[in-house]
RNA sequence: UGCGCCAUAGCCAAGUGGUAAGGCAGAGGUCUGCAACACCUUUACCCCCAGUUCAAAUCUGGGUGGCGCCUCCA
């Protein structure tokens, strides 16, 4: 399995630290707002990923964090003259709600800075005890000059950044590139602003050292896979490595992942250009299903662009999918050949052909796209060889192959169980079948019209009239 | 010359040396009482120029265009 490293901006051969499991963490978000569409794409990304690497019989140790200790957060709590906590505890639990519908497993576990502190501290500790870091006027910097190799995952030399750095008033810093482990409690928003205390003072950490600090604890000083957003790269994944490699004395990551951004009209979506949206919004408008398939359609490196015309491509390519699940899935409801044919016997073989197929996409560094190719192709394959004369046995295999691979890309999972037992909706399609028998064409029109009315597609087939619910 | 990414059909998107996958949309057809679903047919001088090679969308160099990072924005 080949997987690109952003530290090696290569393609290397996937080798765990530990055989067979994989420790890996995500940066996850700060909690002030409900996520946008942005925040979406690491989602369902790195899920996939984690999906795929656990369908390959990897355990994963998942960790995501949530930043509950932020400026903008307590600036917002502020502004609704609320607790801070109030704030995350709500939006904390807006982004597991948004995370559920996109169909992402839970992680192995969500941990929130605010409830980190010891760790952070203790690692800030070790790195000024170690000459990593300073203490000037009750904040604590890290030494970027004290780290060889600042600069290396993100491919910036740390000299073209100091000539390039903004002259910075007032600075305790030594060098214009340290940045801030632990900032004293300074009232900004009154007496109610959170702060911890710690050697140097109250206070609260930096952004950087708290995902350094989780990391650590939740999974150890090294670990196999680091992800987040491209635009984490430099500053703060670059400051992570020199947190923790000069606090652990080891390598921090073997492989670094990094998601491509969801643009809006090509250009990055941001409040200011007005052209933000936020995943709840667009889940009104789109089944999260829809919005995840979507980001899967193009690689997890490159940028995608977002709109309600591609959302809708989306959606009718998914439906494709769906529609071969209901066909086979009626056949099998209604099919009476049990027995496995021998022509059917000999195209068993080609099933497996496209799953090879899909793994081959996979295993090349997670190329979803690709994979997606395999399931339309196998789907293909369906329409064509599976019909009203096909065994129960044969549309059985098919459909759960469909599953199978649709489950590692997270999609079709919860649409299956959507067939509703309803007596009144079987009463009508039976007075319909009455009215076609009796070539009433008015009648049964009316009737499907009435059906439709009520969110049910109904599809004539040579073996009986199968209906859709909320399609 | 700060660092980096990208450029394939109307749209989305694979393919990274051997005469261009797949999906959406469109057109025509088959099936259907009519539909729907599905199936069949149909749509590409791979941004430009030069080079390497028997052979390049794919490698090299140079353009052009788009985007990101260098601001606690995924």
């Amino acid at each position: 399995m080949q997987i690109y490293n952003t530290a090696t901006r290569k393609k290397e051969e996937f080798q765990t630290l530990e055989p067979n499991k994989v420790k890996m963490y995500v940066c996850g978000p700060t909690v002030y707002n409900y996520i946008h569409i942005g925040n979406a794409r690491p989602y369902v990304a790195f899920d996939t990923i984690r999906r795929y690497l656990e369908y390959k019989g990897y355990k994963v140790d998942y960790i995501q964090n949530f930043t509950d200790v932020d400026d903008k957060i307590i600036k917002r709590a502020f502004e609704e003259k609320t607790s801070f906590e109030t704030i995350c505890n709500k939006y904390i639990e807006e982004t597991i709600k948004d995370s559920e519908g996109l169909n992402v497993k839970a992680a192995t576990f969500n941990p929130r800075v605010s409830a980190e502190m010891d760790s952070i501290i203790a690692m800030i500790d070790t790195l000024i005890t170690k000459g990593f870091a300073y203490e000037k006027n009750s904040t604590v910097y890290f030494n970027t000059d004290k780290f060889e190799g600042y600069g290396k995952l993100s491919g910036k030399n740390p000299d073209d950044l100091k000539a390039g750095a903004r002259v910075e008033i007032n600075t305790d810093k030594q060098n214009p590139l340290d940045f801030v482990l632990w900032k004293p409690f300074k009232a900004e928003f009154g007496a109610t602003e959170p702060r911890w205390e710690s050697p140097w003072g109250a206070g609260r950490p930096g952004w950087h050292i708290e995902c350094s600090a989780m990391c650590k604890k939740y999974l150890g000083d090294t670990i196999d896979i680091h992800a987040g957003g491209e635009d984490l790269v430099f500053p703060h994944h670059e400051n992570e490595i020199a947190q923790s490699e000069a606090a652990n004395g080891k390598p921090f990551v073997k492989y670094w992942l990094h998601n491509g951004f969801i643009n809006v009209d090509n250009q990055k979506m941001s409040k200011s250009k007005g052209n933000f949206f936020t995943l709840r919004e667009i889940a009104e408008k789109f089944p999260y299903e829809v919005i995840r398939f979507f980001i899967l359609n193009g690689h997890y490196r490159s940028p995608i662009n977002f709109s309600a015309e591609l959302l809708e491509a989306s959606q009718n390519g998914l439906n494709r999918i769906k529609n071969c699940l209901f066909n086979l899935q009626h056949l099998i409801n209604t099919t009476t050949n049990e027995i496995l044919s021998n022509n059917e016997k000999s195209l068993m073989e080609d099933i497996l052909k496209y799953k090879l197929q899909f793994e081959k996409s996979m295993d090349d560094d997670f190329n979803t796209a690709d994979a997606i190719t395999a399931i339309y192709e196998l789907v293909k394959f369906c329409n064509i060889n599976v019909n009203e004369h096909s065994s129960k046995e044969f549309a059985s295999q098919c459909m759960a192959k469909i599953d199978e691979l649709c489950d590692i890309l997270g999609i079709l999972t919860t649409s299956k169980s959507s067939t509703m037992n309803d007596v009144e909706i079987q009463d009508l399609i039976n007075e319909r079948q009455e009215a076609r028998k009796l070539k009433d064409w008015a009648l049964a029109d009316k009737i499907r019209n009435q059906l439709t009315e009520m969110g049910i597609t109904l599809e004539d087939t040579p073996n009986g009239v199968r209906y859709i619910v909320n399609r």
